[in-house]
DNA sequence: TTCATACATGTCAATACTTACATGTTTGTC
DNA sequence: GACAAACATGTAAGTATTGACATGTATGAA
């Protein structure tokens, strides 16, 4: 197991969530910097029980719908802070698809090389006005509560990001149009 | 087949090479935005032979050494020159594990967040002055060069991402020090 | 001539991840 | 009461990727 198993473990630490539950926060909050389908993390869920790292209580929602809602243990807390003590050895190496063909943009005719990167920034700046919108509920850095700040300062280095990445296809299309 | 076939077809549009050759491509050249071991290179360059998108003549390195080098073909030119001119439809999401700990770092006491943050701009920082010094080549812009151009524009991508990371992490580091 | 490093090509097992398949319940609204 | 959307849980097949295993040659320097 990987980097998954930690996601779970994390979210579980904080509040004892249904296999669905999970799923909802990786797309409503994770996606900025993690992401993983229902058919990925239900045996993971499996795994981690076997491990002993969390366990499940079944729940009926309605009349018969049967919820595992799971909790972690103290085996997984320990897991858990074990990992986030550690500290990075090697940076990632991210992939970008849309860089290898900047890469290889010697091949396309300039104008070709406009649209394509007009394309690009406008995903951006999409991208950039949603996590902007994000950050509206922050009126101000929330130094009271941790969790909130944790969430605010990952949504800054989103934020970040993406007017990185438009700035830098802006100066790719100022230099490409000359 | 996904992305690396077209890395791989881009890569033999300029020049014929080994097997060997395109896995020192992506080390040096492709490193900062697509990665593959020769595990999987060469795995691929038979499936890309068996789709008629590249050949191969053998030739002899030495006294008794058989090294293959690949050339595109017409068709492998024609799928290379469809997928390049793909508008993305979707920006990717990335992963990035040390996000994800900062996520769950009001788990951790500030000295702790301190140590982590620290340790990751150090590596961030160290980075950037690695791409800077590849910089170093490019007196001016060069223009006069598509391919150089194209070189230089990725390498300013790249350069620019590590200038956002190490801002965000002093950024977080001011303001979980306060 | 010896030795280290780079050159050169592969396979295999395991893990990670995606897409599609598969099924059924609950809740709220019209 | 009918219907849609959300809730809820899984599996299976295939693709992508990594890390380890496996082998051998060529080149240049000491």
């Amino acid at each position: 197991m990987g980097t998954l198993e930690y996601a779970l473990l994390g979210l579980l630490k904080r509040e004892k969530l249904t296999g669905y539950d999970l799923t909802k926060r990786f797309e409503n909050n994770l996606v900025e910097f993690w992401h993983a389908k229902h058919s990925q993390i239900y045996p993971e869920l499996k795994q981690l029980t076997e491990a002993g790292y969390v366990v499940y209580d079944i729940e009926i929602s309605g009349n018969v719908l049967e919820k595992k809602v799971y909790s972690i243990t103290p085996k997984g807390e320990e897991h858990f802070n074990n990992w986030i003590r550690q500290n990075t050895i090697e940076l990632p190496s991210f992939k970008d698809e849309f860089k290898l063909k900047m890469f290889f943009s010697d091949l396309l005719t300039k104008e070709e090389q406009i649209g394509l990167v007009t394309n690009e920034l406008n995903l951006h700046q999409k991208k950039l006005k949603h996590l902007k919108d994000n950050a509206k509920n922050y009126a101000e850095v929330p130094t009271y509560d941790k969790e909130a700040l944790a969430n605010y300062l990952v949504l800054q280095g989103g934020i970040k990001r993406e007017e990185m990445y438009c700035s830098w296809l802006k100066e790719v299309l100022t230099i490409i149009d000359k």
